[in-house]
DNA sequence: AGCACGCCGACT
DNA sequence: GTCGGCGTGCTC
């Protein structure tokens, strides 16, 4: 009698026992999908484990052994696993990630033809792992460093999997990657249309493909004999998934790498926190790429009484006349929610005869104009395209976010505009003498981190500790709140020890798509302890009708 | 996640 | 009586 250990995508922590189909019994079943019943329906599941008996009393037979050969291989398997564990989702949910729309399909006679060659045997040895950060603050440095290890990986027979955060990355990267595979050995990772998808998926998994390029999903194709994870600019937002499961693609691309005896090499001109955290304790290591970037400034406006909402100072419009006048052009950077607008309105006023114009996240083409006011959009021009001058209109406002991130989001801000001004940069604040500004100004980058390191230590942020959001949504206000309160009822009654919790309090984003949005935020040392916690709050939590839980580990 | 079971109030 | 709301617990 064999029984099959069975997964499915719902949110249940425990695999389920099957019978073995009789001309089944004896062949590779583990990492196959099967088609079984499961609670009443036919359900898509995958067999994660093999064994002789049971405890359970009333086994039912598989319905349909899906695959010939595994589609999840053991290190696959492994990495799933550890997924699950890691951002609060369960092992069938995290395993569905890795399978194509027409896979995960109950009814679908789609096949995941050909096979794994059997986990790496038969292929070169593997090259010894080394996880790399390659700092470059210059941003055209990168390609230097990372080429050769490309090269060296694909020479050993080895996959490369190179993530990018966004679309707009695929200009600069594909042109240098794009020789070192032919057209046959190459694949551009899209979500489109699940045929398109699946087609890609069997492709990639076929073998053939030995450099795929994708975004944070792509942390999951089905490569084979995998070398090396390139992740492009790994301290970008848009590598946090904004939906459940909310994995981080860095963080999976690690764990991945570690299961498949893989290395990990990030790119960065402004490194995580998180990352430079590994790179303190060794795991990572550091090869900084040296390139002389303009000298950071401050000009101190706390003296000037200026109308309020003001952002072009006196001594701003006598910079700005200084580089117009030698015939150069500038970059105004204002946050996104303070809008291009109002300041464009300002230089009309006092600078009349300067060629102005703004851009955003909704402009379609950059405007070449003397001044330019934009947002965060601009920066995915970085490497391409440089201004004379560049100065933050308002940098602290970043610093005053609520988030613990802030820091370093003002940080990369001032790294991106050092990378677009050819001159200098400048940085208009009513505090000149806060160490933050200065430490996010220094060359040497060493003081922020050093900083930065201190201050969440002390506040067991991450990466010393590590936050939970339970987030409820509902379109009754009222409800909402209740049950983010019935929520911190039922964390508090079972008391989860080393796990700190908040009181219920709107989300930052408080209304979205006409959803109203309350949060519990867990806080602890040990992520385990606080994914177990929040994990366990979350099951017990039974939501009334209309209202979503979600659990977003380190939102 | 779904979905059935079962307990209460409301109603032709 | 019995319809249907929603709280509770289970899925091999």
């Amino acid at each position: 009698m064999t029984i099959a250990h069975v997964v499915f995508p719902v949110p249940v922590d425990n695999h389920f026992d099957y019978l073995v189909p009789e001309d089944r019994i004896g062949r590779a079943l583990v990492g196959c999908r099967v088609q079984a019943v499961f609670a009443r329906k036919k359900s898509v599941g995958v067999v994660v484990g093999l064994a002789e008996h049971s405890d359970y009393k009333d086994l039912i037979t598989i319905i349909k052994v899906l695959d010939d050969v595994p589609v999840f291989s053991a290190a696959m398997l492994d990495f799933a696993r550890a997924f699950a564990g890691h951002n609060a989702c369960s092992f069938g949910e995290a395993l569905s990630m890795g399978l194509p729309a027409y896979l995960r399909k109950a009814g679908s006679r789609k096949k995941a033809a050909g096979g794994w060659p059997s986990d790496g045997q038969g292929l070169p040895e593997k090259l010894p792992v080394r996880n790399d950060l390659i700092f470059d603050p210059s941003f055209d440095k990168r390609w230097d460093i990372l080429l050769p290890r490309m090269r060296a990986e694909l020479a050993a027979g080895r996959s490369v999997l190179v993530l990018v955060p966004e679309s707009s990355y695929l200009e600069e990267v594909l042109p240098h990657i794009g020789p070192l595979a032919g057209p046959d050995g190459r694949v551009l990772l899209r979500q489109d249309t699940e045929k398109e998808e699946y087609a890609r998926w069997l492709k990639v998994r076929s073998g053939d493909v030995k450099l795929a390029v994708g975004f944070l999903s792509a942390v999951f194709a089905p490569v084979q004999a995998l070398g090396l994870i390139v992740v492009i600019d790994e301290e970008s937002r848009f590598y946090k998934n904004d939906q459940t499961p909310f994995y981080h693609a860095r963080e999976a691309a690690f764990l991945r790498a570690e299961k498949e005896n893989a290395s990990v090499v990030c790119v960065s001109s402004a490194p995580s926190v998180e990352l430079w955290r590994e790179v303190a304790e060794g795991r990572v290591a550091l090869e900084k790429a040296d390139a002389p970037l303009p000298s950071v400034r401050f000009l101190d406006i706390s003296n000037f009484k200026m109308k309020k909402g003001s952002l072009l100072s006196p001594g701003l419009r006598l910079h700005l006349e200084k580089v117009l006048k030698e015939g150069g052009k500038a970059l105004l950077y204002v946050p996104a929610a303070k809008g291009v607008g109002y300041v464009l309105e300002e230089i009309g006023k006092y600078m009349p005869q300067a060629r102005a114009a703004g851009y955003d996240q909704s402009s379609v083409a950059r405007p070449d104009v003397d001044i330019l006011v934009a947002t965060q959009a601009i920066f995915r021009f970085r490497g391409r395209v440089t201004y004379d001058f560049a100065a933050a209109l308002d940098i602290d406002y970043e610093f005053h976010k609520a988030d613990h991130r802030a820091g370093h989001a003002a940080f990369a801000l001032v790294q991106y505009l050092r990378q677009m001004a050819r001159k200098s940069v400048l940085l208009q604040t009513r505090e000149p003498r806060s160490p933050q500004l200065h430490a996010i100004a220094d060359d040497g980058h060493e003081k922020f981190y050093t900083q930065e390191l201190a201050a969440r230590e002390e506040m067991g942020f991450p990466p010393f500790g590590v936050f939970a959001a339970l987030v409820i949504r509902s379109a009754d206000p009222e409800l909402a709140c209740a049950e983010s309160k019935r929520l911190y009822d039922i964390f508090v009654a079972a008391g989860h020890a080393g796990v700190n919790v908040m009181e219920p309090a709107q989300d930052r984003a408080a209304i979205v798509r006409g959803k109203f949005r309350w949060r519990v935020m867990l806080q602890g040392q040990d992520r385990m302890a606080v994914v177990a916690a929040a994990r366990a709050t979350a099951l017990k939590f039974h939501g009334k009708k209309d209202t979503i839980l979600t659990v977003n580990i380190d939102p």
